[in-house]
DNA sequence: CTAGCCGATAAACATAGGTTATTTGGGGCT
DNA sequence: AGCCCCAAATAACCTATGTTTATCGGCTAG
């Protein structure tokens, strides 16, 4: 009676995410985990290397991909969550200018130096994942670009929910939000005072609540309606 | 006295931007050439079908990709010049809602129904089209998130003025911009009249000059200086 | 227990950019 | 030649968001 449930819970969280691209067998998961190596830590604010290192996976703890103008204003491009890889696709490994920033304590697994995606089920996964990837930043782009301070964090909330949803780490509408406002204007092209007056105001009008880094979606329709992004 | 000076001139314009992210032989620009299929002429606002039809190449004209929402806000996402790929990468092919427009007269050829990269070289070839795609995707993003309005328009105009330079679709530092003031405030998050404002400001400064569709970058180190975008 | 720090909250004021409406200036067509 | 139409250029006014500064509350180091 405890078998499948046990073995469920404890199947990697890079897996879980990964199985939402494509169907991934037993053997896909073996050679995927053969070509993993070691583990490694960072504690926050730390500022990964990327160049130089192999692509990994994120096992616990929230980074960003972000880029910094001369002047100081940063721009968060995308949030790496528990179970994204970093580095697999040609956007983190290019020669442009784009940080890995760990926002909290991070644990991360490193893939072998010679990492190649593999078997013929696995590299679809794998190239689902990066498409996936370069969808949100389309909608990051149209959130920077065409909506107002509610609409961008009403879909950025969503998002967030929604990618945290897969890898279980919501309790409902509920789930854990372990970033400062800072970041959140970072991410959204605001600034930090105007994320704050925009929480206050989503929270007057019933739509979030938040205690402490606590953030729960009170009222989802509202919030798919301010946050529009369809066709 | 000809020979060599001729073949050059009627290389085609996709293989010239090609040669830009990697070594190509003559077998190289031959199997791409195999791969490819018919030739097809588009009107200036035709909304291209991506997602049934098989990737193609820009051979000339201007087109963009784009999204819309529901209220008729638009975001261009990203310019498309002759010579570029369109549907190549796993943007364009994705399930979401990219459109893409042409924004002049365009001719497009496009590639054998079930095209493959190909050999070795080729295949790294349009692995580096495919990054500085993305590259400029992220060049974009900051743009609309930390960037004034005058330093988005410098970037971007240093930008078009450095892909078109590729092809030799420019005269020193002139070129033909053949899009309306509109397309651009769709393309930088701006309205229409800011971006108007913007440029006669550009204007008067003497960072630029305009006559009709013709652009001239007047002032490069100080279009450079506002546009930043360094770390 | 207290000092000090950090992040959230708040208030007051400043401004870049948005909106609406009007005018100007070429082409192309009749 | 005269008329249209469309895009560019202006103008006047409005507002979302930025900036600066201050307060508050909780946590941690001693």
């Amino acid at each position: 009676m405890l078998g499948a449930p046990a073995q469920r819970a404890i199947e990697k969280v890079y897996v879980r995410r990964l199985r939402r691209f494509g169907p991934m067998q037993d053997d896909d998961v073996s050679a995927l985990e053969a070509r993993l190596g070691r583990m490694e830590a960072y504690a926050a604010g730390k500022d990964l290397e990327l160049t130089t290192s192999p692509p990994m996976f994120l096992l616990s703890g929230w980074a960003c991909l972000a880029h910094s103008l001369r002047d100081g204003r940063r721009q968060i491009l995308a949030f790496v969550l528990p179970g994204d890889g970093i580095g697999f696709d040609l956007l983190t490994r290019s020669q442009r200018s784009v940080e890995v920033l760990a926002l909290t304590p991070l644990k991360v697994r490193y893939a072998q130096p010679g990492f190649v995606a593999g078997a013929e089920r696995l590299s679809r996964v794998f190239a689902g994942a990066a498409a996936a990837q370069q969808g949100r930043m389309i909608d990051h782009m149209v959130r920077l670009g065409r909506q107002t301070a509610l609409e961008r964090m009403a879909h950025l909330l969503l998002e967030l929910h929604a990618r945290l949803a897969e890898i279980g780490e919501t309790r409902g509408e509920s789930f854990h939000l372990p970033i400062k406002q800072e970041i959140l204007a970072d991410a959204l092209g605001l600034s930090l005072v105007h994320v704050n007056r925009t929480l206050q105001q989503m929270r007057r009008e019933g739509l979030i609540d938040m205690r402490g880094s606590q953030m729960t979606l009170l009222d989802r329709a509202a919030l798919e309606a301010a946050s529009d992004q369809s066709s």
